[in-house]
RNA sequence: GGAGAGGUGGCAGAGUGGUAAUGCAGCGGAUUGCUAAUCCGUAGUCGCCUAACAGCGGCUCCCGAGUUCGAGUCUCGGUCUCUCCGCCA
């Protein structure tokens, strides 16, 4: 959510920025503004009002206090009109701050300068491309038929005990799926990201603070019940750690990783992308979180950039790294930079990690704040990325890896997986 | 699931109708051979006014409604936490 005061400073610089993603915040942004300048004027009113109402009942505390009850009956007479006008600009002031929060959910982030303008993934500004893509004297294989060769993983059995995009892992697949965790968890830490295992259900407060509520209810799995969610990323519970937080600024820059399982009921989604693993409703994931100062978000931004570069580059597969066009960009951030893996099977560049900062969009729903060197609070700026998603880099590493016989485990994975080769 | 207790400023903790004690911590300042000690100030948020600082005012004692000239305090609803019992990994 975009700060008010930020809003009414910038308007117009905000309407054109917000084309780059192909919004069009005109009406929004107008119809704010001027509700911003009528709550104003209302609190104005409201606020002399409550001042003498205030001044009055202290009179009649004290007149009643020396015994003068007659004087003091004399001003009661005279609230009643007065506890009118604060009623009736109270209810006011209440239905323009519910209608101006309704308004600011509706915003998204505005994104960076450097996001460029485009509709879809296809105008994905292509920063870099990393590695070789693998050859083959063969016809190799997609994953999923790998998978079932080799019995790694058993899309029947899950559909049957769930449905389908919840996968069942056996042998050697979910041995595999351990050796992942341990090895970004294991490289996260080292790089400095303090590990945390959060709860897996959260509720809504927390669910608006990362900017999944409202409106994209529609892709978390709900428990009607309790009315808890289950988590789509690890981002929602890690970055709520810091809800109606005040920081320290000395505790600059936070960094936080965790593994967790992740839900998402991906309404709408179909054809060729479900298939095998390239889009599940549960999977693993690493997350990495930062919380940092303003003036250090965009640095931390490419330390996580090229933190997640360095592990793709251990599990030696290509990759290529992606700035998001306006179009593609998520709702709350300002910048994103997408790693794809290629996958030989598929020939496909498969998404596996999206690295993006905030600013202070989510902080400001958040309150996750710290006080700065002058003593005055500001916002902190949250960020975060995938380090990695597990299961697509499975399927990059099956298709890339494969060879007449079996399946060779990259080196880095050996230590976790206790075998080399499938 | 049953019963009870309770949500007060960063923390601790008073306050049963008259406008939020006190202690600790942090920060700023004063004093000061150094250190220590001491003293003073210091919550957040919204608005008015400012070039800015300052100043003034409103709101905030879990949330919402109500009673009242006046609510942390009384009434109703909601919510969360804790304790005991039951169930259970």
């Amino acid at each position: 959510m975009l700060q008010l005061s930020y809003i009414r400073d910038n308007a117009n610089e905000i309407i054109e920025r917000l084309k780059v993603r192909n919004f069009d915040g005109q009406e929004v942004i107008d119809y704010i503004v001027s509700l911003d300048k009528e709550r104003r004027e209302t609190q104005t009113k409201l606020d002399t009002e409550q001042g003498e109402m205030n001044k009055i009942s202290k009179k009649i505390g004290e007149l009643f206090k020396s015994g003068k009850r007659d004087e003091a009956e004399e001003y009661k007479a005279k609230t009643g009109e007065l506890k009118e006008a604060v009623k009736k600009h109270h209810t006011k002031l209440n239905e323009i701050d519910e209608k101006l929060q309704g308004l600011l959910y509706q915003v998204p982030n505005v994104p960076n300068k450097i996001v460029p303008a485009g509709k879809s993934d296809a105008d994905n500004e292509i920063i870099e491309e990393v590695g070789q893509k693998p050859t083959f004297d063969f016809e190799p294989k997609p994953h999923w038929d790998l998978a079932k060769e080799f019995e790694l993983i058993d899309f029947e059995l899950g559909n049957k005990i769930t449905g389908a995009g919840f996968p069942l892992y056996t042998g050697k697949g979910a041995r595999l799926q351990r050796a992942l965790k341990e090895f970004f968890l294991n490289e996260a830490i080292e790089a400095g990201y303090v590990e945390v295992m959060p709860p897996l259900l959260v509720n809504e407060d927390t669910g608006k603070g990362t900017g999944q509520l409202p409106d994209k209810e529609g892709q978390m799995y709900h428990t009607e019940l309790d009315h808890l969610f289950l988590i789509p990323t690890a981002e929602v519970p890690i970055t709520n750690i810091y809800r109606d937080v005040i920081i320290k600024e000395d505790q600059f820059p936070i960094k936080h990783c965790g593994y967790t399982p992740c839900f998402r009921r991906e309404a709408g989604s179909y054809g060729k992308d479900v298939r095998g693993l390239n889009r599940l409703h549960q999977f693993d994931k690493v997350e990495i979180v930062q919380v940092t100062h303003p003036e250090k978000s965009y640095e931390a931004l490419d330390e996580m950039v090229s933190y997640v570069r360095s592990i793709i580059e251990k599990l030696e597969l290509p990759y290529r790294v992606a700035r998001l066009c306006g179009g593609d960009l998520g709702f709350t951030s300002a910048l994103t930079y997408d790693m794809e893996v290629y996958s030989a099977a598929q020939d496909k560049w498969l998404e596996v990690s999206s690295i993006s900062n905030f600013e202070t969009f989510q902080a400001n729903r958040l309150k996750a704040r710290f006080k700065d060197k002058n003593g005055k609070m500001q916002l902190a700026h949250t960020l975060n990325g995938s380090a990695l998603a597990f299961p697509r880099i499975l399927a990059a590493i099956l298709e890339n890896n494969q060879t007449k016989d079996g399946i060779n485990i990259p080196k880095a994975l050996v230590p976790f997986t206790g075998f080399d080769k499938i």
